[in-house]
DNA sequence: CTAACTGTACTAATCGGATTAATACAGTTG
DNA sequence: CAACTGTATTAATCCGATTAGTACAGTTAG
């Protein structure tokens, strides 16, 4: 399904969220379509289920995913809040740009900034 | 001069380099001005030499201060108004970067966003 | 009702990076 | 030279994030 790279230094309930988004907004993974149990997945990439339940509940809150107690959790119906959301952080990081034109900071210093830590 | 509150679980030389900030930003240390030796203000706050080397250090990255070997550490000209201002905008950058990160928005189109318009 | 699944909550152990300390080096000044 | 300055480097420490262990609670099929 996912799988681990252990050279990444982030924390691996980072690396599973980032997979199974990934997944998810590939479409690979489509809306209420279930995703492996906490165990489940757990077992399969040798890691302690907690780690897994980490990653689930945070992708919850990210609305991301939803999870219900005994059944199981599943990809959330997303209906375009997402492409609305992208929208308005594109109007706040053009504004943010503008000032950092205003004060004579350089483009490539930003690129920079936006390069680091990334996977 | 100034003081380190000890319930405050921030590092110590943040907690310096916040009491400095204000009294340069207030006026109170005008620009030109002498900071204390970073033995002298270690002395008086019974903390490391190091850790008031390292709020300076940092101050004078952030435009705030200007450190000269053998000489001393002098509040900088424009007190660092124009630096502080990036260091904001930049906190806000982060805060954007994460949250298109949450989306899943790939850094690539983020560089695109930053490229276009630039003269 | 029970068994075998599900997700969840809580505490403890571990680990790693940030913070601090110790020490030595180098420049300025009178 | 002596007594100050700031700086560099390495080692010790500390603390919060991460992970693991374990127990609890809801759902469903037989």
């Amino acid at each position: 399904m996912i799988q681990i790279n252990y050279n990444d230094p982030r924390p691996i309930y980072e690396k599973v969220k980032d997979g199974l988004r990934r997944l998810i907004l590939s479409g690979a993974l489509p809306p209420d379509s279930r995703l492996p149990s906490v165990r489940e997945l757990a077992m399969s990439l040798s890691i302690n289920p907690n780690t897994i339940q980490r990653a689930y509940r945070e992708l919850e809150s990210e609305g991301c995913i939803v999870s219900v107690p005994g059944k199981g959790s599943f990809v959330a119906r997303d209906g375009g809040a997402r492409e609305q959301r992208k929208r308005e952080l594109t109007e706040k990081l053009h504004a943010i740009i503008r000032e950092f034109d205003a004060l004579g900071v350089p483009r490539e210093e930003l690129i920079a900034l936006l390069k680091e830590g990334k996977e």
